[in-house]
DNA sequence: TAGATTGTTAATCGATTAACAATC
DNA sequence: TAGATTGTTAATCGATTAACAATC
């Protein structure tokens, strides 16, 4: 369930807020969820309330995490240490969440030995042998769009099953392994087709003429 | 609709690789949705296709470009010039997709007058000078979590109605406010949730107890 | 017991998709 | 005309949410 890393952070945010008890009506606004959807999902879980109570913060915190799987580091390996790369692999949040990044992975020999946040960058050929040698499952993909479906399936060809994909490019993989984009033109053209909405924008460019059915 | 930029890009692919006419089947296929939901979702816009034959890419590109109101550039400001923040300052993507980066702030005076992008990274405190002078609607946070929200309502202060937030917090707005969130562990956390189900791995770390009902 | 709140049921809502009549 | 493909209908599916019985 998408919802669940949603939900710890709200717990994360009550518990460092020093609350021990929380009500569902309570969770679902600091989340920002109806709490009739988040007592469904919970309850998806198991039975971690105490009716006429509520959720303990630090038991439930656990078992959401347990759930998800965060309760142990998962190491991760990010190619392409473009702009991008680099601010992924100084992100204090993966450490702190239950990731660890493993290797960072560049096919540029200029950007190999450089280090970024305390780590080496190395060549991308070493990707099996990082997998291999640290049990990598999870891998990040922020090269050029060309690069995308090439790393993807050298990924996929080591054994990882789980990619996060940061390139503008549909990724084609194999039934079984996972990928979530994350598409920063995307996100604002989304904003944009609601801001024009409230603006009441008329685009009164020229229109390019229709070309099926005549030539 | 949050699916027309998937179709946008789809389209500029099928136009970059020479195509002129494609059935609703083909661009599903490369868009990677079900064609009749294509249909669907086109079919709200008004009727661009020619039965029997197809869609025009270079029609039906500008209309879907149209519709999200990107035939014209927005002007768009980013706070907070950390990592992050530069490499969406240096993502060259924004500019061939609608949107231009008219300013860069931080409330960090050691970072003034340094140039990323092509762009002076100025204070925090120009920003509704900016916002006006520009005509800024969208504007873009890469702060740390405890700035975002002082951040948001000084953006929704000048104007701007349209907040793409890159900082782990929940931001609250004034109705008529859009915020978009990409939040990168809660992305990784999900992949790990689907990974961990795959691994059929079981948690044995030990399970604090539980303080709901005792105490 | 009385008040509070969960876990769950059932109703509602919207999104997806198969199928097909319209039509190029 | 025959083949192809759209635009749309209607059926299906799943997600959301109000309501409430269970129960602490």
């Amino acid at each position: 369930m998408a919802r669940l890393p949603v939900y710890l952070r709200a717990l994360n945010a009550l518990a460092d807020a020093g609350t021990a008890t929380c009500s569902s009506e309570h969770l679902a606004s600091v989340a920002g969820v109806n709490s009739a959807k988040l007592r469904k999902d919970l309850s998806h879980l198991g039975s971690y309330g105490t009716r006429g109570v509520g959720y303990d913060v630090e038991y439930l915190r656990y078992q959401i995490a347990r759930e998800i799987g965060v309760t142990q580091d998962w190491p991760v390996v990010i190619v392409g240490i473009g702009n991008l790369g680099q601010a992924l692999a100084s992100f204090s949040g993966f450490r702190s969440r239950g990731f660890r990044v493993v290797a960072l992975l560049d096919a540029d020999p200029d950007r190999h030995d450089q280090v970024v946040a305390g780590v080496e960058v190395r060549p991308f050929d070493d990707l099996e042998g990082v997998v291999r040698d640290q049990g990598v499952a999870i891998g990040v993909i922020a090269t050029p769009a060309v690069a995308a479906q090439d790393v993807a399936d050298r990924m996929v060809g080591c054994g990882i099953t789980s990619i996060l994909n940061f390139a503008p490019a549909v990724l084609a993989v194999p039934e079984g392994v996972d990928v979530r984009k994350v598409d920063l033109s995307i996100e604002l053209q989304i904003l944009a087709y609601h801001q024009q909405r409230k603006a009441g924008v008329d685009a009164t460019t020229p229109v390019p003429t229709r070309k099926v059915g005549s030539a």
